[in-house]
DNA sequence: GATGAATGAGTGTTCATTCAT
DNA sequence: GATGAATGAACACTCATTCAT
C-alpha cells in the first residue's frame, strides 16, 4: 500500500498517475543511456529528452534542473546497489564472518559492473556539485544493521567497529573497487583480486578486534 | 645554472624572457586560486587570465587550451606531493616498517591538506578526461625503490607485495583519505584516524606476509 | 498542398510550426541584407541573428554553423535564378539556336543582376569551401534537356557538345559575365554585351559543328 | 639603372639593403608556402612570420597589413605569369595568328600550374576585399601592344579588338581555365581542352573580323 | 499536461597588431 | 633594426531554461 517510490526533494512533480511514473523512468533511463555512451559531456538536458522520447518541457516538469535528474539516478543506482547487497547478504547471513565479507565484497564489485561509465559519470557530477554521495555508507549502515540480529555476539564483525573505523575500512574498500573501475583494471573480473580485498577486510577487522581483547583484558 | 622549469608538451612556447616564466607562473597560481574558490565551475579561461592579471591572449600563448593549464597544475601538484613524501621518509628510513608506513600515510595526508578543493577539482577535470592521473602510483614506485636499498631483507614491506596488492593497499589508503578530504571529514586532523590507516596498512602486509610464509614453509 | 520548402540537409530541426518557418525566412533574408551592405566580411553569425530579429540561441536551432547559412542562401538563389532562366527559355524553345542562345545569355545576366554583393559574397564564400559552384551545371542540364524535345535534330545546339565542350562554353560564358559583374563593369546593362557573348556562343558552336561535319564527311 | 622592383605603395619600407630584400623575398616565399599547404585558412601573420624565419614584428616593419602581403604575392604571381607569356609569345612573333592564341593559352594555362592553391587563396582573398586583381587585364594589354609592332595589318587578331570585345574574349578564356583550375579538372593538362580553348578563341576572332570586313564593305 | 520554438549569457579560442626591450 | 611577449576585440557556437501555444 505504500507508495513505493518515495518523492525525492528534487522532483518537482510527484508522479500521481501511472503515465508520469513511466515518463519519470523513460527520462531517467535516457538520462543513463547518454551518460553511458558519451559521459558528462554528453550529458545535455535536451539530448536527455530526445533521448527519453519526451519534450524538453516535460522534461523540466518533473526535475527541476539538470542536477535534479543527476541525483535522481545516483538515487536509483544507490537503491540498485543496496538491493543487491541485500540480496548477496541474505543468503549469507549464518556464514563465517568471512563468509559475510566476501559476499558483501562481491556484492559491491558486481554493482560496479555494467554501466560504469554512467556510475562514473554521476558520481564525477555530483562531486563536482560538492555533493559527496556516498554509495558505502548506506551499504555500512546496512551490514551493521543485520549483524545486529546476530545471536553470536562474536561473529558481529561490522558492529564491533567504531563509526571512525568502519569509515576507514568502507572507503578503503571503495577505493581500491574505483579505482579499478575508473582505471578500467582488467582484474576487476579477477577472484584473485576479491580474494586480496577481502583479505585486507579481514586483517583490519582481525587487527581491531584483537586490539580491543587486549585492551579489555588489560 | 640548470632551467628549473622543465617545458611540458602542453605548452604552446617555451618562455626565453624572464618576463615569460612569470607569467606562466602567474596564470598557473591564478587558475588554482580560481579552482580553490569557486570548484571547476569557476574554472573558465577567462576568469584564470582576470585572475592571474594577464590578457586571455597571454594565457592562450602558453597553454594550448584549457585543459593543458589542468594538466600543468596536476604536474606540479604531483611534483610537490612527492617532494613531501620524499622529505617524510627520507627521515625514516632506518625506521620499523611500522614507521615507514606512518611516515607514508601523513606524507599523503598532509599532500591533501590546503587547496583541497583546487586539488579535487583537478583530480575531477582529469579523470572526466579519462586520465588517470595516479598520485599514488609514483609513491609507490618511489617506496618500492627506497626499500629496495635496505639491508634487511625481512624490512622491506612493500617490495614483497605482488603488483595487484601494491594496488589493493594503495588505492585502500587513497580512497580512504580522498573520502575523508571530499567529505571534508573533521577527523582528517586526528591522529586516531591515521592510528587507523596504518593498522590497516600493517594489518594487511602481516597478512600478506604470514601467508607467503605459510604458503614457503609446506 | 505540398510543401513549399523542401528540407535541406543543412538544416538542424526542420521546422513544424509555422512559426518556425518564419523564422527560417528572417534569417536568410537578414543574412542576404547583411551580405548585400557589408559582404563577407560583416557576415558573422550575431550579426545575421541580430538583423534577423531572432536570439543567436535561435539560428543555431536551425543552421548547424555559419556555412549552413551561406549554402541554403545559394541554393535559395540558385532555385530562383534557374527559375528565371526556365522562365526565359521557355518562350524561345521554337526560337532559332541564335535566338535560344541568346535567351539564355540574357536570363544569366538578368539572374545576376540586383543583390550582385551578396549573390557575390555567396560566391566566393562557396568557392571558399572548396565547394564547386556548380550553378551553370543546372543550367546546361535544363538546357540539354529542353533540347531534347525538339523535332529537328540539327537544331539542337548544346546536346551535340561533348562534356569537355560543353564545360568550356558555360565555363566561358560563366567567367565573362562574373568578371562583369565581380569588376562591376556598367556594360553589365550594355545591349552590345549581351551580343558580344551571343558572338562568343554562336562562334564557337559554329566551330564545332563545322568541325565534326569535315570529320563526317571525310 | 632603374630600380628592379618598383616600390609598392603597400610596403611601409623600401628595401634599400640587400638583407632587407632577403627578409621581403623570404616573408613573400613562406606566405606562399603558408598558402599552398593550408589556403587562406592557415595564412596568419604570425604563421607567415614563423615559416619565413623572421620575427612577427620585422614582418610589420615591411608590411603594413596582413592584406599588403597578399597585394604583394598577387604583383609578384602576375609580373610571373606576365613574363612566361611574353616568353612563349617572344617565338611566335611571325607565326600564325592560331599560333600566336595557341601560345597565350598555354602560356596562361601553365601559369596557373603550380601553387595552384595559393594562387587561388590569393585570388578569394583579394576578391574578397572588393579588389579585382585581373590578371588577363595586363597580359591583353601586352598583347594589343605586341601586336601594334607587327607590319602585316591583317595579323593584328588582339589589336583589332574593341575593348568590350577584348574583355569578352580575355575573360572567356579565363574563365574556363579558371573554373577547370578551381574545380581541379583532370584534363587541365590535356592537350584537348588547350585545342577548345584556342578553337574558342580562333572562332570569336574570325567571327569578329567577319563582321567588321562585312560592315566596312557595304 | 505536453510541446518545442525561442532565448541569451556565457564559453573556449583566434589572430592582427603594438611596443617595450 | 629586430625581437617576441602581450593585448583584447571579436568570433562561432552551446545549452540550461522559459513560456506561449
Amino acid at each position: 500500500m505504500a507508495k513505493k517510490r518515495q518523492p525525492l526533494e528534487t522532483e518537482r512533480r510527484t508522479p500521481r498517475q501511472a503515465r508520469a511514473e513511466d515518463t519519470v523512468a523513460a527520462i531517467l533511463e535516457g538520462a543513463a543511456q547518454i551518460l553511458e555512451r558519451g559521459g558528462l559531456a554528453a550529458f545535455t538536458t535536451n539530448a536527455v529528452a530526445e533521448r527519453a522520447g519526451v519534450s524538453i518541457g516535460t522534461l523540466y516538469q518533473y526535475f527541476a534542473d539538470k542536477q535534479a535528474i543527476l541525483r535522481a539516478i545516483a538515487d536509483r543506482e544507490l537503491q540498485a546497489a543496496l538491493a543487491r547487497v541485500r540480496q548477496a547478504l541474505r543468503g549469507e547471513l549464518d556464514a563465517s564472518p568471512e563468509g559475510r565479507v566476501r559476499a558483501m565484497v562481491r556484492a559491491i564489485i558486481t554493482a560496479f559492473r555494467g554501466r560504469q561509465r554512467a556510475r562514473k559519470a554521476v558520481l564525477q557530477a555530483l562531486l563536482a556539485q560538492g555533493g559527496g554521495i556516498e554509495l558505502l555508507a548506506p551499504v555500512a549502515a546496512f551490514l551493521a544493521e543485520t549483524e545486529s540480529k546476530l545471536e553470536h555476539e562474536p561473529e558481529r564483525v561490522f558492529a564491533a567497529l567504531k563509526p571512525q573505523q568502519l569509515f576507514v575500512l568502507s572507503r578503503a574498500l571503495m577505493g581500491a573497487i574505483r579505482a579499478a573501475v575508473l582505471e578500467e583494471q582488467p582484474f576487476l573480473r579477477d577472484p584473485a583480486f576479491e580474494d586480496e580485498l577481502v583479505r585486507l577486510a579481514m586483517a583490519y577487522l582481525a587487527s581491531v578486534t584483537a586490539h580491543r581483547r587486549q585492551a579489555t583484558s588489560i
